[in-house]
DNA sequence: ACACAATCTTATCAAATGTTAAGCGGCCCA
DNA sequence: TGGGCCGCTTAACATTTGATAAGATTGTGT
């Protein structure tokens, strides 16, 4: 962890991605009590589960993960990933504890809002209240995929499904879609989150690039035919109820 | 449906379960808020994906699962399985929408909260407000663990840990811990929720009869050795947030 | 430029899981 | 009461995935 905590609040808040759910009106109010900015560098330990926590974060940039170690310690599972504009820890507000790590998987810059300063807020604020309850709902409907796509799809329309929705995400996050894009993440990464073992990765990664979906090099994702990806996938958006979007459920 | 709507608010209403997390105190001015009852045979679907929901459902007796609809239609995913004292779609009311079916697993009783007036009692009620914010949060562990489980575990630690969670979860619906429990679920929801085949759940149910931890015949669950489950199936129910344990998480 | 570590890639073999098919038994309903 | 459906069980075989090992590649710090 670096602490470059202290110094005055940065104007780097960006209402873009999942935050956007927050309404402009609301965000005036919310976006200011986020005073402190702290970055992690790769593959470190944010927090451990168990922990009592008294804050939250925004991730500003970078990806961070929810991980549960499993019992033998040698191994842990990506539950969640969190992007740009994406709330990391929100549900540790009315929790207080969480039953998982945080992990940056890269290199991770965040907003810190104390749960003091959040709650004198969202105690006059309803609506508000209620936005976030949405926002942390959200994550729960991807959980819900997540368990889905790791329990009922095999290892090539898994990593496909994977893919799409971090393509649907990421292009939420950054304002448009892209056909690239510098995510960081490992092959090591991807089987965490999908439950494969990297070898078979590996094998999944050649077959979707041979099969024209998509490529990942050195941290780069290429979309080389999104539609194609999707079939493959079996792939709808609808789940993530993204901002600015009114997909059918 | 069997819509026996209408007939004067009965009092079986218990708090007991998972809506023990909220008090008695809150109970007083959320339970009379259930003024319907609807029964539902089994194997038939609550509510769809997609359709706008005016009201949220706390289930009273029998199993309802959370379920996805697979692509080609001809099979589903269970996400979630709800118990006796569960909301079942508490999520209903922030997000209107939901990404996946409710189905009744077997017959099921549940009691019916129009949002509206959840609403207006919430609208004045911080506290409960977040009671029930975390309720949805624990439904979010339950989860994450789930995509844990069925994307880490081989299929015998898999239905070890599915049957600890079950285990746990109805002990502290009915208030005390069983050997026995009358759940009624068959073979293939038991690979819906645990992403096998039905003809390897089978197998591994005869594994698990053979070591000794468990056997389930006809709808009862029979716990054979609790310690020796909990270990093959390393499970840890700090997850749960089980209302009045003190777990570490 | 070099050494070192991490990541990626491929091969081979083993184990877990899926698929298909068949038979059995209970239960509901015509 | 008989037929048919559903759920359970087992078997044989196919496929997917995991485990292990070795080498190639990339990146990084000195």
């Amino acid at each position: 962890m670096t602490p470059d905590a202290g110094h005055p609040a940065p104007s780097d808040l960006k209402r873009k991605g999942m935050i956007e759910h927050v309404s402009p009106h609301h965000w005036n109010a919310l976006g200011p009590l986020f005073a402190e900015r702290h970055t992690y560098a790769a593959n470190t330990v944010i927090s451990r589960r168990g922990a009592t926590l008294d804050h939250s974060l925004l991730l500003l940039d970078g990806v961070v993960a929810r991980s549960i170690p499993r019992a033998n310690m040698q191994h842990s599972t990506f539950v969640a990933l969190q992007f740009k504009g994406d709330f990391v820890d929100l549900h540790a507000f009315p929790l207080k504890q969480l039953d998982h790590d945080v992990v940056a998987v890269t290199a991770a810059t965040v907003a810190v809002i104390q749960h003091a300063a959040l709650k004198q807020l969202l105690d006059g604020d309803i609506e508000l209240s209620r936005m976030l309850w949405s926002l942390t709902l959200v994550d729960a409907s991807i959980h819900r995929h997540w368990a889905m796509r790791n329990s009922s799809m095999r290892g090539f329309a898994r990593v496909a499904n994977f893919f799409s929705e971090i393509d649907a995400r990421l292009a939420a996050a950054l304002g448009q879609q892209q056909d690239t894009y510098t995510i960081g993440i490992t092959q090591t990464d991807i089987a965490d989150a999908t439950g494969l073992t990297p070898v078979h990765v590996n094998r999944v990664l050649r077959d979707l690039r041979e099969d024209g979906c998509c490529a990942i090099a050195s941290g780069q994702l290429t979309i080389m035919d999104r539609a194609r990806l999707h079939r493959r996938g079996d792939f709808d958006p609808a789940y993530l109820y993204l901002p600015n979007s009114d997909a059918e459920l």
